[in-house]
DNA sequence: CGTGATAAGTTCACGGTCTGAACTAATCAT
DNA sequence: ATGATTAGTTCAGACCGTGAACTTATCACG
């Protein structure tokens, strides 16, 4: 039963509504009056809010605008010293970071390439501070908090359940290490899966729908499920290991314990050694060039991919797959595969045919995302912000 | 990005603390002050609301009872003639409504035997209105909603997507075929998936689980899913399709047109089947005989239905599988063979077992859930009732 | 150059809401 | 009977969004 366990309380319409003003903005410049409309509310509560905002130095007002009749307006925008978010992302071949303004703007970034799959948990710590530090604001700028990303399952408390390549993060409370490395408060620190930041920063890019599954080809096979435009994570934070999914009752062993996995026909690595590719360079090389070994190898990669899809799709009920990392750059090739297994299997795709399309995002989809997931909670009510 | 769009009024904090007033006393009776203590709320803010309530005929007051010390108290109740939620459902081989009180209260029930599989779409209709028609309330009480619970797909809207076993119905708006036959509004009828409102059921049970999946075992298979205490329906209302879930890509052609589809091998028919039994009631006898025939079938069936679930567990992350319909009934023989299958498929298995149970609701759920959900309905803030 | 139309933004009385403290009511133990 | 104790009520105070009236600022037109 939906639970109401919390009384309502006027302070909280107040929140609520300051930070529907500020989000407002946030999306798009506007004055006073172009707030009231878009938001519902009256002039003269915009009006009080907006005066509180810029009281708080999170917004500022423009000189006049004249719109040809009329007083002219004063446009509102985000305070150049407003709070920004930093969002860390660790994965098997790199370390990046970008810090973000509260409209997700990129304001710097950072990344280094690095093997780190043999790398002790310190360092790997390690190296997440220095990027940490390479984007952090010179200017005496509140960070709102750090997202961080990591290629593994993490659950709600930022603990790492499991993460195949990077056992050495296995078990650690990654929120925590990073809170004491960089003297942040911890819950200052968001630790999620990079597919399902990947899937936030689809989700924040123009025009993206309100309901897909993200699909982050990496390594790894995991996949970002975003329902009604938020983020759904399952009941401890991890929902979506679509890469173990079984496509085969008795197919191929897999390292998690189970057999028939979707990773083990469609992942990375499958994909490299199907094709003969040394590299995902080389194999998106040979797609290009049209190679028969290569087209036929993610074709049956696609078929693979899309029949995990089709049970995703049976369960959590989306009509859109996005895919991303490696399938985004052999989405040529491998697009129509899933789709046509899609259209076979999904049982609602007579009446809603499922549509499969590459991720408009690039390769810093995670590390926005994680920025985006700071924002997000910081603009929720009874957050930080307010 | 959460969607602030919606102002908050003052008004709506009213009716949230009032509705959380009403649901602290549907759940359990208590004075005003116990209800203040439980809410949070002031004891006189309580008293504001609770005269509110008695005035519109929600709640009545008791005579004072002593508490040992102090001025006795006079406990709150649900109010005789207070609004009541009917439940009806129409399945392939019975029809059945319920009335209950606002606490879920069976207050009357009806079932009718038949198979309808053959019906038309007009005569299926007829029979509901039989079924609600008999658990209509005598006295001039208001009924709350109607809701109807369905083995098929449904959408949001009341369609009926998909129903391979009441093939009549396909494409039928059935929200508003009962509507308009019983002259009731359109908008307080709600018509959902069997699983779905068998799972709201289960989540109602006293000592029920937060997060859970509930496996429906009848002719099709489905499953309702339960996350934070909120049934989980997807992007349209069609999550949980678990029996179209392939678990060989190349396997047994299923009628939904794909193949390898879960329920060919642990659908009520692919249990008769396989055991040789005539009927589910002679399937049963065999598993308490312990008939190998019949166990061994099970233990086939219990790993087919435990590595789709694991797909599901591993999309979805819920710690607990609930095993209904028929697999309630041989649940001593299949609930082993999923539980294996889940420990070693499920990705977070080592660090939390995934566990199964029996469902502790009977044959009823679905149609008791269907009035639970027009209660749920009813309780939300901006609902009929507020 | 002045006048009126137009739109942005502000002010303020009002009604609705919860809180917290003071107060009244009712019962029991002594 | 008296005091302790708990239930429930009353009321002033503070907060909040609304809506109408008002002020401010610009442009078009004569």
């Amino acid at each position: 039963m939906t639970e109401h366990r919390v009384p309502a309380r006027q302070a909280g319409v107040r929140s609520h509504n300051v930070a529907l003003v500020l989000w407002s903005v946030v999306r798009a410049t506007g004055s006073r009056a172009d707030v009231a409309a878009r938001t519902g509310l009256t002039k003269a509560a915009v009006s009080s809010m907006v005066d509180e905002l810029i009281e708080r130095r999170l917004l500022v007002e423009d000189s006049p605008m004249s719109n040809g009749r009329g007083r002219p307006s004063k446009l509102l925008r985000l305070h150049p010293m407003a709070p920004v978010a930093i969002g860390v992302e660790l994965n098997v071949d790199y370390v990046a970071a970008v810090r973000t303004d509260l409209a997700g703007r990129e304001l710097a970034t950072h990344r280094i390439e690095l093997d780190d799959r043999r790398l002790a948990r310190a360092d790997l710590i390690r190296y997440l501070v220095v990027a940490w530090r390479a984007v952090r604001p010179a200017a005496p700028v509140t960070v709102l908090g750090t997202g961080v990303a990591l290629p593994g399952i993490v659950g709600r408390d930022g603990t790492v359940w499991r993460a195949p390549n990077l056992p050495s993060l296995s078990g650690v409370n990654v929120a925590n290490s990073v809170a004491t490395a960089l003297r942040i408060p911890k819950r200052s620190v968001i630790v999620d899966n990079e597919a399902n930041l990947a899937a936030l920063a689809e989700l924040h890019a123009p025009d993206a729908e309100r309901d897909f599954v993200y699909v982050s080809g990496e390594i790894g096979v995991g996949a970002g499920i975003v329902i009604g435009g938020e983020l759904f994570r399952g009941a401890a934070g991890l929902a979506g290991e679509l890469g173990h999914v079984s496509i085969a009752a008795e197919g191929r062993t897999c390292g998690c314990g189970g057999c028939g996995c979707v990773e083990q026909y469609a992942g990375q690595d499958a994909l490299l050694a199907a094709s003969g590719c040394p590299t995902v360079e080389a194999l998106v090389e040979a797609v290009r060039a049209g190679r028969p070994a290569a087209t036929r190898t993610l074709a049956h990669a696609g078929a693979a991919l899309g029949t995990a899809l089709a049970g995703m799709l049976n369960i959590v009920d989306v009509p859109t797959v996005v895919l991303g990392g490696v399938y985004a750059r052999v989405f040529e090739a491998i697009g129509p595969a899933v789709e046509a297994e899609l259209q076979r299997r999904v049982l609602a795709a007579d009446a809603r045919r499922p549509t499969v399309r590459a991720s408009r995002t690039g390769a810093d989809a995670a590390v926005q995302g994680a920025a985006a997931s700071v924002v997000q909670r910081g603009l929720a009510v009874g957050s930080m912000l307010f």
